[in-house]
RNA sequence: GUCCCUAUAGCUCAACGGAUAGAGCACCUCUCUUCUAAAGAGGAAAUGAAGGUUCGAUUCCUUCUAGGGACGCCA
């Protein structure tokens, strides 16, 4: 609708003999300044030497002729006659119907209030597109690779990861909404000191040593547990001898040897790791095509370093080999150090080339592999992306650094090496023991086993909403009271609304497309007598709070695109959102079912079934209006990577 | 020392260079004989400092202040 409406002003405008422009169409916060609004007479008064009003006008003048040729009522085969421009853009014919008329206030904004059919086809449209109404084709034929999660083995999975995971996710699905072809990737680091640290403290510490036989039969969460721990004992050793950095570094060298006398125990500790992280990830809803692993990558990295060092875009010095990233403004970096092993620069020159030949196999373009880190790693990947092109041209450009913020704890500094981390599930169960005191006092009459899913859902929502709504890159100070909300601006308030309207439809006696999909046994009380599509308010003329949401529904396609281009899911939470409180006020103030205003006693009202058997143009739009909020909200869920709750 | 990021209400965060700077939490009032009150209505409350560019600046530029991060053998 943006576009279109961009696309009709720039038409006028080059009638107007100002060719070329892409006017900016946005969405006014104050619905009474229009619809759609746009400043391209403000932008373009200097450049013409016209004060922004008189262009505006002009603006207004030819658009208004336009609408003059267009009558809302006529079918569209008889307009043709009367405009050759609107007869030479069927898009622009659509558009011309759809608006109501143009204002113009000042410094000289342009603003366009849309007919109020318009909204009811739109709201219509969503009905009909379903599940798909949101996609796009902006992104179409482009094949773009995600990376992230990337928790290491032998360390905990801490809040940090579950962020990153969130946004990755998020990010990965909005792109597939816009139509790529997106591969979801994760890289692992499991050679390395961080692991050698861990073996060590499993070989040498004698209390850590003990209880290893034990935990080989334990559960997952507690084999990983045990290696958080054998972690941060070892760093803290680590840290204090130089005898032990030198037998960890020992232990290093013969993991990447494959040395029997550790490598057994190395590979058996480290699918521990993996298996825990499968649970993890069944948990959060992610599946990936591929997980990396720094052990896979650093021989081709080294390799590809020592070809680099023959070309000359690594260099020798003091003893390693660096990249002298000072030369293009940038600071140098060692890829392989003075003992022959590859940093973890050396290891991403031999991912790079894996990941975009991968990208290559796997879709018909290879346009971009996105990975999803932390912040502190910018300047680092400047360098390795820099280094990375020198090696391979055709890389060049292929590969962004999306950051993800921290999740930094309120008070003290989270680290993993002191072992004060706050784990991702720990988060999740904490999220979940708080809901579950809700669920039973609100949803007494489910079972246990319905309970217990209902506040395994939300908690995992509480926690995604949180994360995502503050825009990928800023930093989350973290605080269980205040970070996982279950009210307000949060993931279960959103589920709550759809919850709430698919109640609704339950009830309604109209049968949903989404039922039959999952199954009809599924409401076994709903009478299907009548499709959504029966439902007839052509010329209901609607209420304030009515349009207000109707308004709503019909941004959603723009959002998605925009979230998706921007990689930025907290432009679709804060849309949902308003989404949702503007379907609650509605909800609140009218009555669905039976088309009865409120707060009159409901059973004095006409019945929503008229005599005819066919619901009144209130009903019958409320329920429609309801259906599409449900729709989208359980789209943009998803696109969240949230699960909706049919009751809760 | 060099470079990067951040600074908005008591707290946590929003706001393509646009119109009266929005939410949530917390606090104070109200609303369940009504389709799910995990809801809704109302109240009070903010752009770190100083300059500049612009019709218009929370947003862009400069300086300052305060936090955080990166800067050679960790990942």
């Amino acid at each position: 609708m943006k576009n279109q409406i961009a696309a009709l002003i720039a038409d006028v405008l080059k009638d107007l003999d100002v060719p070329g422009i892409t006017p900016e169409v946005t969405v006014p916060e104050d619905s009474g300044h229009g619809d759609y609004t746009t400043n391209v007479a403000m932008i373009l008064a200097k450049t013409l030497k016209k004060p922004p009003m008189e262009i505006a006008l002009q603006v207004k003048e030819a658009i208004t002729r336009q609408l003059s040729l267009v009558s809302h009522k006529k079918p569209i085969q008889n307009i043709h006659k009367g405009s050759q421009k609107a007869s030479q853009k069927s898009t622009s014919l659509y558009i011309l119907q759809a608006i109501d008329r143009v204002d113009v206030t000042p410094p000289g904004f342009l603003n366009i209030f849309l007919i109020e059919a318009s909204l009811i086809s739109q709201l219509q449209q969503v009905l009909k597109a379903k599940e798909a109404y949101g996609t796009s084709q902006i992104k179409v034929g482009e094949g773009i690779m995600v990376e992230y999660g990337d928790p290491n083995t032998h360390k905990a999975f801490h809040i940090g990861h579950l962020r990153n995971i969130t946004i990755g996710e998020s990010v990965a699905r909005l792109l597939e909404a816009a139509g790529a072809e997106v591969i979801h990737t994760s890289y692992q680091g499991d050679v390395g000191m961080h692991i050698a640290k861990c073996l060590y403290a499993l070989l040498n510490i004698e209390a850590i040593y003990h209880e290893l036989d034990h935990v080989r039969t334990a559960h997952d969460k507690a084999k990983v547990d045990f290696l958080g721990g054998a972690y941060a004992a070892g760093s803290s050793k680590f840290d204090e001898s130089e005898e032990v950095k030198k037998e960890v570094a020992g232990i290093n060298k013969k993991i990447y040897a494959k040395d029997p006398q550790v490598y057994p125990l190395y590979q058996e500790s480290r699918q521990w790791s993996l298996d825990y992280f499968e649970g993890v990830y069944t948990r959060v809803g992610t599946v990936y095509k591929r997980n990396y692993f720094e052990g896979e990558v650093y021989e081709t990295g080294k390799h590809n370093v020592l070809e680099g060092l023959k070309k000359g875009i690594f260099e020798e010095s003091e003893g390693a080999i660096i990249f002298p990233g000072e030369k293009f403004g940038l600071h140098n970096r060692v890829f392989i150090t003075k003992e022959g092993n590859p940093t973890y620069e050396g290891k991403d020159m031999g991912l790079g080339p894996l990941q975009y030949h991968d990208l290559a196999k796997w879709t018909k373009h290879p346009v971009l592999v996105i990975r999803v880190v932390g912040p502190e790693q910018a300047g680092y990947f400047q360098v390795v992306f820099e280094a990375q092109s020198r090696l391979f041209p055709e890389l060049r450009d292929k590969f962004y650094h999306l950051i993800a913020g921290w999740v930094k704890l309120k008070h003290g500094k989270m680290s993993s090496r002191s072992g004060n981390v706050v784990l991702g599930e720990w988060l999740l169960d904490e999220a979940k023991k708080a809901i579950l005191k809700i669920v039973k006092k609100n949803a007494s009459n489910y079972t246990e086993s319905e309970q217990n899913k209902i506040a395994e859902k939300a908690a995992v929502a509480a926690v995604k909403y949180a994360f995502l709504k503050v825009g990928p890159t800023s930093e989350i100070a973290f605080d269980l009271k205040e970070s996982v909300n279950f009210q307000g601006d949060s993931g279960p308030y959103l589920q709550y609304t759809y919850a709430r309207a698919r109640s609704v439809l339950r009830k309604s006696q109209i049968s949903n497309p989404n039922d039959q999909k999952e199954g009809k046994d599924k409401n076994p009380h709903t009478t299907l007598d009548i499709e959504i599509s029966d439902l007839r308010f052509d010329s209901y003329h609607l209420n304030p709070e009515e349009r207000a949401a109707a308004r709503l529904l019909t941004h959603f396609p723009d959002v998605v695109a925009e979230a998706g281009s921007r990689l930025s899911p907290g432009v679709l939470c804060t849309y949902l959102f308003k989404l949702a409180q503007s379907y609650n006020l509605f909800y609140a103030k009218h009555t669905i079912l039976g088309g009865a205003e409120k707060p009159s006693a409901i059973s004095h009202q006409p019945s929503a079934k008229a005599e005819s058997g066919k619901l009144n143009a209130a009903s019958s739009f409320r329920l429609a209006l309801t259906a599409a909020t449900a729709q989208i909200l359980k789209t943009g869920l998803y696109l969240l990577g949230i699960e909706t709750l049919e009751q809760m």
